[in-house]
DNA sequence: AATATTTTTTAGCTTTGCCTAAAATAAAAG
DNA sequence: CTTTTATTTTAGGCAAAGCTAAAAAATATT
């Protein structure tokens, strides 16, 4: 396998992540990546040379299946690395993705294969998303909105999307980790916020603060 | 502090180590860098306007003690991150240079610290070569070279240097690693290859072998 | 359908970091 | 103390990756 810059790396990260196998606007492109649209298609056109991507000017750039293939062992590792830094290290999983957008770019299969065996095979990183094999292949993508479930019902905490970082200091402050359960109390017709209860008392969780946390009937 | 691109830091460290404080040529650098003397004449311009070394054209580059404190902090995230590869993921030592090369570059102090510790405040790498302090002192550099004990003396293995994968092949081969103990039985007046003993027997080295491993006396 | 607006591409410029070839300087040899 | 040799620097080029400003294409609006 051939070895890429960074900069490469990151579009295909990004390709990744706003359309999957999906073509993807230039400048959806290139506001993720945080450069102007020129640049973006230069950049896309070194790795149409590489066939890493599709691009049919004026209309969209498409990951190909080696551009998939890249994007998952890229994703792989920052998965890996952020499993590492939290529980290994002991980071706060707010602090962790910068850092895991360095170390994603490290080289060696050797190395992954190795992490990956150390951290104990995990299936899921510390906010409980996926964390591609080897191979590619994917594991299941945890969880249901709490919105989901209906009052009364036994839930765990599986899995957070990241909505930044005062999402996750909100989450602290509430003492609320993946791996919690806790019991729906009350659902409220009028702002669809959220009551759960736990052996230690109950609280309420805002709508906004629910849409972004996933669980599993336990 | 500032941050500085991969291959600043590379001249850096490529400085340190063959200089220390000490001026160093345009062409041993060049060397070391594994580029042509042209680019590193504009390379070292660049750190200089850093403030990292200071040049004096046609006579040689002498990192600043700015430059020193650089270097290193890279030597230590170099040293630790070889630790971590054969402590925890149990790499051999004669693979993890190369992986410690990149990871490196990391930028992170709060990772330093905390790896650090999650490794048991090392004072020394897999090699036995002091990692520097988070206020740049130094441990002490272990041992003396087998030579320079006499026949009859109890040692321990505390360094080997890095003399390229077939040394460290050969290390593997005939079992050596740091920690162990031998007796010196011989040493010959002919070729001053050296006979060790250890409870399981008793071996040869070479001359060109003992030159590269560092004991103490135990 | 013609015009206005938005999006994308082109063209041309900048910096980093490497290269080769030629010129300048320092060091070694006669 | 010249002259030859070796080292270093300058000059000019190239690729990656970004930028701005202007042109072109696609989309939206009257």
């Amino acid at each position: 396998m051939k070895t890429h810059t960074e900069s490469e790396e990151n579009y295909i990260k990004a390709l990744y992540h706003l359309g999957g196998d999906q073509p993807v606007s230039n400048g959806d492109l290139a506001q993720r990546i945080g450069a102007k649209g020129s640049s973006v298609t230069q950049a896309v056109k070194r790795l149409g040379q590489k066939d890493l991507v599709n691009v049919v000017p004026y209309k969209g750039v498409q990951l190909t299946p080696q551009g998939i293939r890249l994007a998952k062992s890229i994703l792989r590792k920052h998965r890996l690395w952020e499993t590492f830094l939290v529980d290994k290290l002991g980071f706060g999983w707010d602090e962790v993705h910068p850092l895991a957008e360095q170390l994603e770019h490290i080289q060696s299969e050797e190395l992954v294969d190795r992490l990956f065996k150390f951290l104990g095979s995990p299936k899921h990183d510390p906010h409980g998303d996926p964390i591609p094999e080897r191979d590619g292949q994917m594991p299941p993508v945890l969880g249901q909105p709490i919105a989901a479930f209906t009052a009364g019902a036994e839930i765990r905490i599986v899995r957070v999307e990241d909505a930044g970082s005062e999402f996750f200091d909100q989450l602290d402050t509430m003492n609320i980790n993946l791996g919690n359960t806790y019991k729906i109390r009350t659902i409220s017709a009028f702002d669809s916020s959220v009551e759960l209860g736990s052996s230690t008392g109950s609280f309420w969780l805002s709508q906004s603060m629910c849409a972004n946390i996933y669980a599993v009937q336990s």
